[in-house]
RNA sequence: GGAGAGAUGGCUGAGCGGUUGAAGGCGCCGGUCUCGAAAACCGGUAUAUCCUUUUGGGUAUCGUGGGUUCGAAUCCCACUCUCUCCGCCA
């Protein structure tokens, strides 16, 4: 959500950063709902300041035993009747300006480059050599076939399309993934693990920003109205909502592994072979809330956090930063990083990071005091995912293919996997 | 699923329908005292929103949403959540 007080003092500053992002928004509808809901509440006010002094009057005549008109009550009830509708009213008012206010994207940060879509994204950097190999590679979904560690048509027989199954050592690997990144980030970056639940409330998932827009890509349990999470960072976002932290809780950093479940209506037909786009996977998320001043460092970090994974799996990877017309809508500044899978020779999108500066936080009521004297300020979270693991897993699988069509496992995972090769 | 109890400020805990945004206690902040500290004493200590914006003032908020009333923390209805017991269950 963004400030309507930046809207209502400075419209052009807001029309500017939308339109870098291609986004049209009828921005002078909420004014003017705006400058219609104060207008009442001026009215409402001083007819209820009325009213609160003409009825403490009474209560004071009658505690002294004298007489009430009638007539008086008469009068202030029409009062009521009229303070009822305008209550009425601006109720609806608000209604209306918070749909409106929570389609509008976020601010994207200065620093973001200009553009329209991914292919305006520039690539920040590349660690790691891409390998040569003087041997014919698979794609994964041929190796994990051949290795019986993947079952996509058993996938697809319990749920569908874009459901798998793994097996065996495949099982295992996806395990030990899991169980070193929590390690890994816990031990080593200074994060806390939470463990969360998959499905939320309406007013959880609208805090992250997946409603009221973004419903078509989420499951949605009717019996009891609860939602299924596309990612940790929705329940973690309301793990703090309707709070008012200290300073010194700042910054908070976070790290949970869930299954995500999407939908993906939108990506029908794109990326249909394997999985590396399904509506059930895992993930390891990381998260971070932190004082204002510090986002974009502490995205920074993040980010690093996040490659760190890359670089001990030893995968080649490039960073990819979000132009404003490819960030996320609740994003102001985004990095992808995206490892290179050798056999279907592509570049995957492992993790984004990104600040969603207070945008999340209004949302969803996150405020802290900077110090006891002053006013709660709403904080800047952060989110990157630490990694995706059908991904990483894909990128393992075709990496590290052997000439004798074994796959060794990288150094580190060992201690978790418990074997060095899949044959 | 059945039966019961409850929900008040950072915490604890009062609150006959009428100066109750809410007693008392604890905590926290500031001050007095002190060489310093503790103790004691004095003062302050919610959030949102609107108007003025230096100061200040109005309104709303006692789980949530409705209702009764000139007036609701207090009465009525619905819902949510928490706790206890029974049943079921990984």
């Amino acid at each position: 959500m963004i400030s309507i007080d930046l809207l209502r003092n400075n419209p052009q500053i807001v029309i500017d950063a939308l339109s870098k992002r291609g986004e049209e928004n009828n921005l002078e509808d909420i004014l003017s709902y705006d400058e219609k809901r104060r207008s009442h509440i001026i009215e409402n006010d001083e007819l209820k300041h009325h009213r609160n002094e003409v009825s403490k009057n009474i209560g004071q005549r009658r505690s002294r035993g004298e007489d009430v008109d009638e007539s008086e009550m008469e009068v202030m009830k029409t009062v009521g009747e009229k303070i009822a509708s305008l209550d009425n009213d601006i109720k609806e008012l608000e209604i209306t300006i918070n749909d409106l206010l929570s389609r509008i994207p976020n601010l994207p940060d200065p620093d973001v480059p200009v553009g329209q879509d991914e292919n305006d994204n520039p690539i920040i950097r590349q660690q790691g050599e891409i390998p040569s190999y003087d041997f014919e590679l698979q794609p994964h979904w041929d190796i994990g076939e051949r290795l019986d560690i993947i079952d996509l048509p058993r996938g697809a027989k319990l749920s569908g399309s874009r459901f798998y199954s793994l097996k065996g050592l495949g099982s295992k690997l996806e395990r030990a993934l899991i169980a070193w990144m929590l390690d890994y980030h816990t031990d080593k970056h200074g994060y806390t693990e939470v463990s969360v639940p998959y499905m939320v409330r309406q007013d959880i998932i609208f805090g992250s920003g997946n409603l009221p827009k973004f419903g078509d890509n989420l499951y949605h349990d009717n019996e009891d109205d609860l939602w299924l999470i596309p990612t940790a960072e929705v329940p973690i976002t309301g793990l703090h909502k309707d709070e008012i932290l200290e300073a010194i809780d700042l910054p908070k950093y976070y790290v949970a592994h869930t299954p995500c479940f999407r939908r993906e209506q939108a990506a029908a037909g794109r990326d249909t072979r394997g999985i590396k786009r399904v509506h059930q996977f895992h993930k390891v998320e990381m998260y971070k809330i932190v004082d204002p001043a510090t986002s974009n460092s502490e995205l920074d970090s993040l980010l690093n956090d996040a490659e760190d994974i890359c670089k001990e799996l030893g995968l080649p990877y490039r960073i990819v930063q979000l132009c404003t017309g490819d960030i996320s809508f609740v994003s102001a500044k985004s990095f992808d990083i995206e490892v290179w899978a050798a056999g279907c020779e592509e570049w995957l999108e492992v993790s984004t990071c990104s600040n969603c500066t207070d945008f999340q936080a209004r949302r969803t009521s996150l405020r802290y005091k900077p110090d006891a004297k002053s006013r709660p300020q709403f904080v800047h979270t952060l989110n990157g995912s630490g990694l995706a693991i059908p991904r990483i897993m894909i990128a393992i699988l075709e990496n590290y293919q052997q000439e004798n069509g074994s796959i060794k496992i990288p150094e580190v995972l060992i201690p978790y996997t418990g074997f060095d090769s899949i044959s």
